[in-house]
DNA sequence: AACCCGTGGGT
DNA sequence: TACCCAAGGGT
């Protein structure tokens, strides 16, 4: 749930996820709808889809634990050198250096790393920094006083330099720049795409399809889209002699580009009203009593579009 | 190597 | 507002 997002955010996600899986054979038994269900809103499912793999491997190849190894634990869908090296050190003392957002930072400054840290050169010269600077001894001590160092006192903004027990030899502060570190990742602007999407409504239930396991939301549940209004139209005549009306409009922002997002209501008369074949797997979610299944926040959203407008 | 994969916090 | 980026990994 860390990757690439902030401890934060991910805290109320984390704790519903324990008291639902409390074990890893609780998450290998579970069924995949009811992981993604916990996952909804929080972005990048793969990682969800995943974590339910690894349970099951764990499960059957390492007697339901965490695997001892690194080696064994990079096996494992979802899991890096990062995320691999940041268990075994801090659940089972293991000595091994990590490199996380926040390690980057401090050391990019420190050593006035040049390039983008997310680069793949830049990223195997900080691997070296971190392994030359870390400890065989108390390491998980060592790494979480390094990732807080990164996130308390050498901040993204504003490094609170006077506190840092390491600005004795930081060559960014010793130079005064530490805000030109670590370098700024490489901007293009984000194309923007279009999409119309269309609320099949019957009564309380709306129809949303399955995406595929991979792309963008992938296993997750959402209306059908389409990239043309006359698509949507072509295909909301399928369900419903009246005309798909106007439900709302906005920009869903990805890592990689914009989403214009035109939303249309069309109400039937009743579920499975035409002979419309859907290539996907369908569901038709009750608005008042929801199914226990993934949702982009994007989905989420437009449900509650619905919801209002009852 | 470059791109794909979500969403929200902070400025 | 627009932008960067967050306890990264997969392809």
């Amino acid at each position: 749930m860390l990757q690439q997002t902030q401890v934060a955010t991910v805290i109320p996600y984390y704790e519903r996820f324990l008291s639902r899986f409390s074990s890893i054979d609780a998450l290998a038994n579970a069924d995949i709808d009811d992981v993604l269900h916990l996952w909804t809103g929080l972005g990048y499912y793969a990682r969800a889809r995943n974590l339910h793999k690894a349970a099951k491997m764990m499960q059957t190849q390492h007697n339901s634990q965490f695997p001892d190894s690194l080696e064994q634990a990079l096996e494992l869908p979802g899991v890096g050198r990062s995320t691999a090296s940041s268990i075994l050190t801090f659940a089972k003392g293991q000595a091994l250096p990590i490199l996380d957002g926040n390690v980057k930072r401090v050391l990019a400054r420190h050593a006035m790393v040049d390039g983008w840290t997310g680069s793949t050169a830049t990223q195997k010269q900080l691997w070296r920094l971190s392994e030359a600077l870390t400890p065989t001894s108390q390491t998980g001590v060592f790494n979480q006083g390094l990732m807080d160092l990164g996130s308390m006192v050498c901040k993204r903004s504003k490094p609170l330099c006077h506190e840092c027990p390491v600005a004795i030899d930081c060559q960014a502060q010793l130079k005064g720049l530490q805000d030109k570190y670590p370098v700024p990742k490489p901007k293009k602007q984000k194309p923007v795409k279009t999409c119309h999407i269309a609320m099949i409504q019957e009564k309380d239930t709306v129809l949303l399809l399955q995406r595929p396991p991979s792309g963008i939301w992938g296993g997750l549940w959402c209306p059908p889209m389409f990239e043309t209004e006359q698509e949507l139209h072509e295909y909301a005549e399928q369900y419903s002699a009246t005309k798909a009306q106007p439900l709302t409009q906005f920009r869903h922002t990805f890592s990689h580009y914009h989403l214009d997002i035109n939303a249309w209501l069309v109400r039937v008369e009743a579920q499975n009203h035409s002979r419309v074949m859907e290539p996907q797997p369908t569901l038709w979610y009750n608005l008042q009593q929801p199914q226990q299944v993934g949702l982009a926040a994007a989905t989420e959203r437009l449900l509650q579009a619905i919801t209002i407008k009852e």
